[in-house]
DNA sequence: CTGTTAGCGCGTTCAT
DNA sequence: ATGAACGCGCTAACAG
């Protein structure tokens, strides 16, 4: 029925070694032969098996990235970037990988699902993008994981994310912290001491980390958080929409609002303009990650740049062997700090 | 070195036959021997071998999902809802499936190449999403290669897409034509003649659909559409940016642009606050899909909205066999008009 | 440079 | 309900 490698050799008049030569191009053919076998392969709609070939050569052409949310360009563009550095398809032939995108939703459980697929599909290597779920659970389960994937021969790289020692991962960390605490640190040259902060979910690296930042720039200004003003809640518009409201009432006199990322700080403008306040001048509001909406926003958002195309790739690049790992396996990534329009000095009152 | 089921029979005293029935579940097991073996799984660490499956039973667990831009929201929310549907991780066994997200970049070469790969690996189902190129030449490509796919047994779903006639390819089609007609039709009831349009990039299904709805809103008012002020670009805001400024030069007495889709739509709005224009004052602005930041935008964004998520979903389904086709195997999905603020009458001059 | 020979790890008959 | 044996389609030695 389907066309196999033995009845492309039986056409070109060779043997199936001879052809498998010609289509993996590893060892020298005689030009005139691997024509023949060319033409076989056209005559007859040859398609390679792909699982059988994976099964002979214990290798895979497959590459899985994790992201917690595909609809979210935050990981949009980093899958693209990693997925135009694997080498996609370009050439006739070899060297062309799939990208298997797979949609956590932010489940640790899923997580770990995912990887053991991957695992199963002898994946080349693996990319995880996103902040990590922080409980001891299910940090010691992925650190079996990926260090099992590691010995397998998988690379498994985490692009954006916090290393998880002991495991052969290479890690591309975002440095959140320092963006948290230059953000808040222009707020606070601004002249803002009553700023609100709109926190990501609860027990993730990405979320701590941003806080951190915003705390030490307090601290270094001799504020302290008041806990009142932090609230937690999904990346999402409807999270910054209602903490925004829910931040006002309990402190009206609030003059900025600092959100988890660029999508809940377009949620909190939203509020604020909802509720008959201007910004900048009633209230400055602050986003992360500089989003391709960002500035587009009006007023356009004042965030924190991530080079997420750029991290993306190098992971790709690093995934393929294409570039060395960083020293140590680890390297942090800076963002830039962006000021635009939705942030000013505080109203007079 | 790697445990394989061999392995894990000899540790559970029954043969490797009798592991794979307990793996896949399929057939009768005496309870106590199905524990056995899940123990040695278990305690071996065992991860089935993909590709050796596969090729043994002659099936995939892969999923295909193309989409043009993974970084854009339009096809993340679709490849997201038909991830949803396709069976990602679950249970414990079976049913887990992997979506494999190709990026096209909107390269008609890409397209073709990814569908070989994944034929290749024999995927289960494919879900093409996006508008189509029309060259005559990739049609017949296309045409083929869809013909080879749904005959090997994958299932090819057209998401977003028109149909593509004899190839037994399920298409689920956005009427994109509707939805550009009654956004024009929206813009001359409020009285608007001078309507500049900011076409897709050429030679594009979506485009033309889009335009023709344009076109036949026009006719019905007897008008006809000034080619002076219809531009073609790329899906990105820079495009909507510089298209505007163009038309702007082109006709200054311009009073509405209507866009390829809502991020070309903000590119537009962009360019009109440089030039000191009031949207919907000066010019009205409308976009296409109906994307999450659209109804952040200031003034809000009137737009068509594409039920892309629900369309995903339903592709996931019939892609699984968890729903029927419909009838014909084509459906037509209808977008809804969203009237929102950057649209309204036009200035007096 | 090319053909021959063995598996890769698993699913699936056929027996029992 | 379980085991034995074969083959899925291909790659990787090893000859020649």
């Amino acid at each position: 029925m389907t066309v196999t490698l033995a009845d492309v050799a039986a056409r070109a008049r060779v043997s199936p070694a001879t052809v498998s030569r010609v289509l993996n191009g590893n060892y020298p053919v005689a030009a005139a032969t691997r024509e023949r076998v060319l033409r076989a392969v056209d005559e007859l709609d040859y398609v390679l098996n792909g699982p059988a070939s994976a099964l002979a050569a214990a290798t895979s052409d497959l590459v899985g990235i994790l992201v917690n949310d595909i609809a979210d360009p935050f990981f949009g563009i980093m899958a693209g970037a990693v997925q135009t550095e694997i080498g996609g398809p370009g050439g006739r032939a070899g060297g062309e990988r799939l990208a298997v995108v797979c949609n956590t939703g932010g489940s640790p459980e899923r997580e770990l699902t995912y990887l053991t697929l991957l695992q199963r599909q002898r994946a080349a290597a693996v990319v995880l993008t996103g902040g990590a779920v922080e409980s001891p659970a299910h940090i010691e389960a992925m650190t079996a994981k990926l260090q099992r994937l590691t010995e397998a021969g998988t690379r498994v790289l985490l692009c954006g994310r916090p290393p998880v020692p002991d495991t052969g991962a290479i890690a591309l960390t975002f440095d959140n912290r320092g963006g948290g605490l230059r953000l808040t640190q222009h707020l606070l040259a601004l002249g803002h001491r009553r700023i609100g902060y709109i926190a990501g979910p609860e027990e993730r690296t990405t979320t701590r980390h941003r806080l951190e930042g915003h705390h030490a720039a307090l601290a270094a200004h001799d504020l302290a958080a008041d806990p009142q003003l932090t609230l937690h809640g999904p990346y999402d518009r409807r999270s910054g929409y209602d903490a925004t409201l829910e931040l006002l009432r309990r402190d009206p006199g609030l003059t900025a609002v600092v959100a988890a990322n660029d999508t809940v700080a377009l949620g909190a403008c939203a509020a604020l303009r909802d509720r008959g306040l201007r910004i900048p001048d009633d209230v400055s509001v602050a986003g992360f990650d500089d989003l391709p909406f960002s500035m587009d926003a009006v007023p356009a958002l004042t965030t924190v740049r991530l080079p997420l195309h750029t991290a993306g790739a190098r992971a790709g690049r690093i995934a393929m062997h294409r570039e060395d790992p960083p020293p140590g396996g680890i390297a942090t990534v800076q963002g830039e700090l962006m000021v635009r329009g939705s942030t000013g000095v505080p109203r007079v009152r």
